[in-house]
DNA sequence: TTGTGATAATTTAATATTAAACAATTTGAA
DNA sequence: TTCAAATTGTTTAATATTAAATTATCACAA
């Protein structure tokens, strides 16, 4: 079956790309780790739910995920004074130094990864991911 | 960067698509259990080490797997007679039943999934992602 | 003002996942 | 034959992951 062919194919791929692509392990870093770092990086600080809903993980994944980085004390927990029942994660000076580090050379990582496709092939790739992603419309 | 922006949109398509094809888990089966079962009914017994290579997964992981599959009667472990470190996964009356009766039902929501894309954009995933998942070749 | 419902975070229980150490078994070479 | 190396499966420790229950807090309507 064709369908079925083209999802183990697509299924397979991101399998093999994510076991190559793990630069941030030799850091002491986890996938999920990394997630919120390079969030907090590029979009700021932000609470527990927020980073929840960008991840695509649940609530009470992220409370350990940051627990776990507070511990390497990589991100800090700020109570927000206005709405006590949010919880504003930054990153510290040494999560900073550490995602400013690492990030730019996963992302080298990712283009050479990529680059067995030519420019107008990962371009198609993105949109039929994209269709694929976003799933059929409720109406059509 | 091109390369960044198409390997995001691949991660999240597979997201998303994971995320909606859960049927299996109205059955009490999860996403590993339900490959164990599927790999027993495809392609017949096994011991756990061939399980762990198709699945990708570790030997350790696989123990736990079997293990929960076991306390269901899904599955059943033969120690090997001839090769006693072996053992050999077989799939029991009510595995098989389960399986049979879901893979069908699984498989067509793949399809589903999938049919956002026509069948030539199904045949050009598949070959963009089987370039992607196979790599820089070490002699290229 | 009070209390009811909504929201954010945490905890709990179960399973998954890996790497590393370990046990049992087999194989093959000295 | 005997012992060292290799292989299979298990265990352990740490983190991840979810769903569901719980706690703390807030908003708002009566």
């Amino acid at each position: 079956m064709q369908a079925l062919s083209a999802y183990i194919n697509l299924i397979r791929s991101v399998d093999s790309l994510t076991r190559r692509l793990t630069l941030f392990t030799q850091h002491g870093l986890t996938e999920s780790q990394f997630g919120v770092l390079e969030a907090l990086l590029h979009i700021g600080p932000m609470c527990q739910k927020e980073l929840a809903t960008k991840l695509l993980k649940s609530g009470g994944n992220i409370t350990m995920v940051i627990d776990n980085l507070e511990k390497q004390q990589l991100v800090e927990r700020h109570r927000d004074t206005k709405d006590r029942r949010f919880i504003t994660v930054h990153l510290t000076e040494k999560g900073r130094a550490l995602i400013s580090e690492i990030f730019p050379r996963h992302a080298a990582a990712v283009a050479t990864e990529m680059g067995v496709l030519s420019a107008d092939e990962q371009s198609q790739l993105r949109n039929l991911c994209r269709k694929l992603g976003k799933g059929r419309t409720v109406n059509s």
